[in-house]
DNA sequence: CCTCTTATGTAACAGAATGCAACAAAATCG
DNA sequence: CGATTTTGTTGCATTCTGTTACATAAGAGG
C-alpha cells in the first residue's frame, strides 16, 4: 500500500497537533478534524486509511459516530480517550473500535499499534481497501452500488426494488455480523431521519427478508447467504470481496 | 458465523486454564497449547481463527514464535505478558502481533479485544482469505460449516436446525474429549451475547444430543458416534478430518 | 441375583419465533 | 387519473427448542 492516510480526529486543538504532527515524523500522511462533519467528509472522499478518534469531543461523543461509522464502513478505527477505567475501554471495543488507547500515551506505542491495525487490514484483504466502494462480490453474486444493478453467477441481472437493494446494502456492509431487526430498519432509512420510533415492530423486516431470499439464494427454503439467527434477528453468511471503481 | 477457535498458549497450567475457560464462557472454542511444537499443529490442522501467545514460555519465547509464525502465516496474534513497559510492549508489536496485553488483565477486556481483532479480520477479509476450516468429515458423513450443509455417507443431504448444526460444530471441534452438558451449552450459543447462568440447569442438552443422534447415527439405539459417557457428559468418539478448500 | 438409586433416553407438549401467502395501502409511472 | 409496482400488515402454518414426565439403563451394595 501507499502511504497510510491517518485521519486525527480530536477536539483539542494542541492535542491535534502534537499527534498529527508527530504521525507525520514518522511516514504517515496525519489529516486533522474535531468533528463528525468533517470526519464523514473526509472519510467520504476516500482518503482515509485509518481514523484516530477521541472519545470526548466537545459536545458530539467519540462513542456515538464510531458506532455510526462502523456500521456503515469498514474503516479501522482507534479510540483514544482519557477515560481508562475497564469499563470504559470495553465500551470502545463494544462500538467497534479495532483498539483503545489511554490518554496520556507514548506516541511511539500509538504508531506500533496504528501500524498493527492497518497491517491487519492489509494482510487479510490484499488488493481491496473499501475507499469509494462501490461494487461488492460474494458467492459469485456481483452487486455494483452505484447503479444498484446486481448480476447473478450467471451473469443475469436481477432487479431488486428500492427496499430490496437497500437492504442487501445494510448487510453487505456487515458481512458475518448479525444483525437485529431493530438494527436493520434503522439502517434502512439512508436518507430520511429517523421514522416511527416504533420501526420493525411488525413483520416488515422479516418479509422483505424473505423477498431478497427469493431473488438471491440458490434454495430459499435453504437460505445459505442470508440465515436467521433465531432469536436474534438476521446474517449475511458469506464472505464479501469489496471492489474498488 | 462460525464459532471462533482460539488457541491459548501459556506455559503456566493455572493461567491456561483460566484462560480456555473464560474464553469457552463466553461463545468461543478454546484450544489449550504449551509449545511452539503444539501451536503449530495446531494451526496447520487448520482449526484456529486467532493465537493469545504469552511472551514468556518457560525455556521458548514467544516473541520469537510471533516473528516465525508471521513470516509463514497470517493468522491473528495478540500476545499476553507480565512485561508491561512500553518498550516491550512495542517490541511485542514490532514482531507483528496484532495487540499486545498486559498481565494481569481484566478477562471481560481481553475479551473484548479478542473479538476486536476477529472483527477486524474478518470486516476486511475478501473472498480469497476466506477461512480455509470449513469442511469436516467423519465416519464417512460430511459436514461443510460455510453452508451447514450435511452430507451422509450415501451422499444424502440430512436437515440439521440450528441448534443442532451448532452442537455438532462444538463436537467436531473437541473430537475424543468428553464434554460436560455445561461446556457444551456455553458453546452453543455462538451469536447472542449474554445468555442465563443456569443454562443447562434443565435436560435441553440431552434432548439435543438425541436428536442429533437420530440424524446423524445409524442405529441411534446405540450411537458409536456420538457417545454418552456416564457421569460426565457426551463424546464424539470418531476421528475428524478437517478438509481445507 | 436382586433392589435401590441415580443418570440418561425420549415422547409429548407448549411457547415462541419465523416463513409466507394474501390482502391492502402507498408509491411510481405514463 | 388508471395501471403497475412496491411495501407494509395480518393471520395462519411451520419450525424450533426447552420442559416435563415417565421409561430404561447402569451401577452400587448387599
Amino acid at each position: 500500500m501507499a502511504i497510510p492516510r491517518i485521519l486525527v480526529v480530536d477536539d483539542d486543538p494542541d492535542m491535534r497537533q502534537m499527534m498529527t504532527q508527530f504521525l507525520r515524523q514518522h511516514g504517515t500522511i496525519a489529516l486533522p478534524a474535531s468533528s463528525e462533519t468533517e470526519v464523514r467528509s473526509q472519510i467520504d472522499s476516500g482518503r482515509v486509511d485509518l481514523v484516530l478518534l477521541d472519545v470526548m469531543l466537545g459536545d458530539e461523543n467519540g462513542l456515538e459516530i464510531c458506532k455510526r461509522l462502523r456500521r456503515e464502513q469498514s474503516i479501522p478505527i482507534i479510540m483514544v480517550s482519557a477515560l481508562s477505567a475497564d469499563h470504559q475501554r470495553m465500551e470502545g471495543y463494544a462500538v467497534g473500535a479495532d483498539d483503545y488507547i489511554a490518554k496520556p500515551f507514548n506516541p511511539e506505542l500509538l504508531l506500533a499499534r496504528v501500524k498493527a491495525v492497518l497491517s491487519r487490514t492489509r494482510r487479510s484483504s490484499s488488493l481491496v481497501h473499501r475507499r469509494n466502494t462501490n461494487s461488492f462480490e460474494f458467492n459469485g453474486w456481483s452487486f455494483d452500488a452505484k447503479s444498484g444493478e446486481v448480476l447473478s453467477p450467471t451473469k443475469v441481472q436481477v432487479a431488486l426494488s428500492r427496499r430490496e437493494t437497500a437492504l442487501l446494502q445494510v448487510l453487505l456492509a456487515n458481512p458475518h455480523i448479525p444483525l437485529t431487526r431493530e438494527e436493520i430498519a434503522e439502517n434502512l432509512n439512508v436518507t430520511g431521519e429517523s421514522q416511527r420510533a416504533d420501526e420493525a415492530a411488525g413483520r416488515a423486516i422479516d418479509v422483505l427478508v424473505g423477498r431478497l431470499r427469493n431473488k438471491i439464494e440458490a434454495n430459499p427454503k435453504n437460505p445459505q447467504i442470508l440465515r436467521t439467527e433465531r432469536g436474534v434477528g438476521y446474517v449475511f453468511a458469506v464472505d464479501v470481496a469489496v471492489l474498488e471503481t
